[in-house]
DNA sequence: CGGAGAATTGAATTTTATCAACTGATGTGG
DNA sequence: CCACATCAGTTGATAAAATTCAATTCTCCG
C-alpha cells in the first residue's frame, strides 16, 4: 500500500471535507491496495457485480450505459476524489461501466466491508448516501440539459460541468484545464452529432466564450457561458472522500 | 396517526421488503403523522430545505426540475411506496421540486430523526443509501433514453416504465392502469414538444402497441414495445419500504 | 349549455443528424 | 527521413426529425 490515507494528497484539497482522526483510521483499515489502469480499459462494467470498490486517486474515466443500437449514453466524467462502484455495492449489480479516459491510479477498498461500515461508522455510512445522492443531483442536472435545451447551451453546460469538476480536484488554473476527453465522448454526453458537437464548438471559441483544442480547455468567458446555460448549476460543494 | 406501519397496506404488496418486529418498531417511531395533499398542489420546492420527509402511500405525482427559460424537465413519476425529501435531507437542499398530480396521502417522518436512524439501524440506513441509488439508476435510464433514442422508443420506454410502476405499487391489472399524467408531462419527461408526443402516441395506438386514452394506460403488445426500447430496462426489484 | 383545459391535426419552419469528403496531427516501419 | 496508415477534427450538402404555429375538436365540470 503505497499512500496511506492520512497523507494522501486529495484530502488537502479545500474540496474534501476533513476526517477527524477516528475516522481517518477506520477508512484506512478498508484500503485493501492500489490499481493501476490504463488508458482506455474498463474498470466496471454494466450487469456486473464487482467486488471491489474504488476511490479515484488519479486520472479521469467516462462513467456510460451501452445501447442495444450499440450507442452509448456517457452519464458522467469521473475525476480523482470520486468513488466508483457504490452502485454494484448497494444494488446487486453495475447499471453502467466505467472506461479510464487516461492512465489512473485507484484506491481498493472491499465490497464485504461495506456492511461492516454502516454498523460501526454512522457518519461514513452517511457518506456514501450523501455521495449516491450528489450523483443523482448530477444526473438530473444532465437530463434536464439535454432534455430541455439547443445545442449551444448543451456544450455550454457540459464545458462548465467539466472545468469545475477539474478545479475541485485542483487540474485547472485560470479556467485551463487539461482536457482527455474527445469530442465523440462529449457528443455522447449531450445527445449530439460529433458533426453538431464540432460545430458548436467551433461556434463557442468563435464567440470567443471557449477553446477546445491540443486535449486543453480554457475558458475565455465563463459569465457568457452561464449565460447561455439555462439550468442551475450547483456550486461546488464539500465533498465526502471515502 | 390513522395507519400503523405494521398494518400499512403497502407492506402487503409483494415489491416490498418485510421487516423484522425490531426494524418495524423502529420504523414506527419515526411516523411523525400522515399528510393528505390535493391534486396539483407542491408536496417540495426545488431550493428549499424541508423540514419534512414522505413516504407516498396513496396518490401519484411528478418529480421535475424547473428551468431559467420557463420549460421544466420531468425527472420520473412518483408512486406509492416512493420516498420523498431524501435530497433535501442529505444535501443541504431540494435540487428538484415535488408536485401532487393525483390526491395524495402521505406519510410523515422527520428531517432530524435521520441522524438517530443511521446511528441505531445500520440496516435502514442501507435502504435509504438503496433508495438513491436506485433514482440514480432510473435518472440514468432515462438520460440514455432521451439522449440516445427517437420519439417513438422514448415514448414506449416512458409508457413501459409507467406500467411497470403501477404494477408495483398494486395500481394496474392485465396491462391497463389508471393514468393521471396529462400527455404534457409526458413530453417534458421525453424532452419532446406536446405535439409531437401526441403523434408519437397516436402512430403507437394506430400500431396496436398502447392506448392511452380517457385517464387510462393499456398495453397491448408489451413485447413490441420492448422491442422499439433500446434501453435495458431493470426488472422491478424488492424495494425497501421507510 | 357554456367555458376551460386537454387533445388532435395539418402545415411551415427550425434544428439536428447523416453522409461524404478533406485536413492535420501522430505514429510506425522500411 | 519519407511513405503510409490511422484517427481526431473540420466543413458543406442533404435528409430527417422535431418544434412551432394556428386552428379545430373533444371532455369534463360547473
Amino acid at each position: 500500500m503505497q499512500i496511506p490515507c492520512r497523507t494522501c494528497p486529495l484530502r488537502a484539497l479545500p474540496t474534501f471535507q476533513t476526517l477527524t482522526p477516528e475516522e481517518l483510521a477506520v477508512t484506512e483499515t478498508l484500503k485493501r491496495g492500489e490499481l493501476r489502469v490504463e488508458a482506455g480499459m474498463p474498470i466496471l462494467s454494466e450487469g456486473s457485480s464487482s467486488p471491489q470498490l474504488f476511490t479515484v486517486l488519479e486520472g479521469q474515466a467516462l462513467r456510460f450505459k451501452s445501447l442495444e443500437c450499440g450507442k452509448r449514453q456517457v452519464l458522467g466524467f469521473v475525476f480523482p476524489g470520486d468513488f466508483l462502484g457504490l452502485q454494484a455495492a448497494v444494488m446487486s449489480e453495475m447499471e453502467h461501466s466505467v472506461t479510464a479516459a487516461t492512465p489512473m491510479l485507484l484506491c481498493v477498498f472491499d465490497r464485504g466491508d461495506l456492511v461492516r461500515l454502516y454498523r460501526d461508522s454512522p457518519n461514513r455510512a452517511f457518506d456514501l448516501t450523501w455521495l449516491a445522492a450528489e450523483e443523482e443531483s448530477m444526473l438530473a442536472e444532465a437530463l434536464a440539459t439535454v432534455g430541455q435545451q439547443n445545442a449551444r447551451a448543451r456544450v455550454a453546460w457540459a464545458l462548465l460541468r467539466l472545468m469545475d469538476r477539474a478545479e475541485q480536484s485542483g487540474l485547472a488554473r485560470d479556467g485551463v484545464m487539461p482536457m482527455p476527453f474527445r469530442q465523440h465522448d462529449l457528443a455522447d454526453v449531450l445527445g449530439l452529432s460529433v458533426v453538431h458537437t464540432n460545430k458548436t464548438l467551433a461556434s463557442l471559441r468563435a464567440g470567443g466564450l471557449a477553446t477546445l483544442r491540443d486535449r486543453q480547455l480554457t475558458i475565455h468567458d465563463r459569465g457568457g457561458l452561464e449565460r447561455l446555460v439555462g439550468v442551475t448549476m450547483r456550486r461546488t460543494r464539500l465533498r465526502p472522500l471515502i
